[in-house]
DNA sequence: CGGGATTTGTATCGAACGTTATAGAATGGG
DNA sequence: CCCATTCTATAACGTTCGATACAAATCCCG
């Protein structure tokens, strides 16, 4: 799998130069981000990024895939690795926080920001961008009603109201920490989300 | 004022115009937006957009005002007509609920997403979204404030952390709206984040 | 019914977009 | 050491971007 092909290598590191592209997209949404504008932040020249990406909606689909590899994983973490929803999702209002606002990176999220404005050409990357945020939802919702089957929570809980509330906190932090909240900010807003938990012990 | 100037008359009505150039930059955000889209939504040619509203620029700041005065004063009548913070901020998300889902016009709110993605070039337009949006914002802690020096609200309370919530809610239920939610969906949002009041009736 | 003023449609401007043809440079295999 | 192979750099492709030059058309005023 790693042996070596004939021929010249390559001279840059897809890796890294992937990193960059991410960073580039993260900042300026996908269709704001130029090939210029990659090429010179990956140190290379529109036919290397060609050759080792495709095109740049590929480029972007890889970058995509790292993302939610990278920082995304925290939001699996969070809803699978805690004894109960409450808890569950209060841990990933408080790392999101603390990732959106991470200064070694662009500030909010990929997956909520980089298709926010987007003309009739990139209609199916918005698409797949959505889909990705509506499934996000939906895990929140499945982890609150995993609680309700277990009696953690009342039956009469309202699980997808409190699924679309959740989520736009997340997205309302996101668009926060890009207007210059920080990360204190953004925990007293997860914080005060909480509150709204059904139940919530006073 | 309005004497009649010699000189072809206009063969299209302005204000209808620029409608429909908000309604363009409402759904494609400003840089999305091209001069063709927009003049095809408009049904005038190049020329009549510039002569009538002279750049693309200026064009959207005529949108953003017309949006203010239509849309935004919702926020400013909820602030300043109710009698305690509490009841403003709750008709306000109630009423943003609406708006935001009124399949009159597209969804969501302009200010919070027209430049969610820009390059370099838009930077300026894109910061002065951002300080309207943090204008609303202040708008919103000062109604607090103003709750806690009358003693409605205690003295300990959390003016700009209650703020920064709910601008994020704000800006959660646009985001909402846009990817799909109904009015019902934001409502019981709205209903949900009103239980991060501090001592909310229980 | 002429003449200055303004709008209109057509056609186009230079610049930037995403993408690629082409030729030279650098590798491993024979 | 030569060749097939792969990558790199330059330069350019056709298209679209925001913005205009130009001339025909339409108005008010005299």
């Amino acid at each position: 799998m790693t042996t070596r092909t004939p021929g010249r290598p390559r001279a840059f590191d897809r890796d890294a130069a992937l990193e960059k592209a991410l960073v580039e997209f993260w900042r300026h949404g996908y269709e704001a981000t130029s090939i210029s504008t990659l090429t010179a932040a990956m140190g290379i020249r529109p036919p290397s990024l060609y050759a080792a990406f495709g095109d740049k909606r590929a480029l972007f689909g890889e970058c995509v895939r790292r993302y939610q590899e990278r920082h995304g994983a925290l939001v699996t973490r969070a809803l699978t690795e805690e004894p109960t929803a409450e808890r569950a999702i209060g841990r990933m209002l408080r790392e999101l926080a603390a990732d959106y606002t991470d200064p070694s990176h662009p500030p909010g999220c990929l997956i909520i920001t980089a298709t926010a404005n987007h003309g009739p050409d990139c209609a199916d990357v918005a698409e797949e961008l959505r889909a990705m945020r509506l499934a996000t939802k939906q895990r929140i919702a499945d982890r609150i009603a995993a609680d309700v089957r277990t009696g953690l929570l009342p039956d009469w809980t309202d699980v997808p109201g409190l699924a679309t509330f959740f989520a736009a906190i997340i997205q309302g932090m996101s668009r926060q920490a890009q207007d210059g909240a920080t990360r204190a900010d953004l925990e007293r807003v997860a914080a005060m989300a909480m509150h709204a938990w059904p139940h919530s012990p006073a």
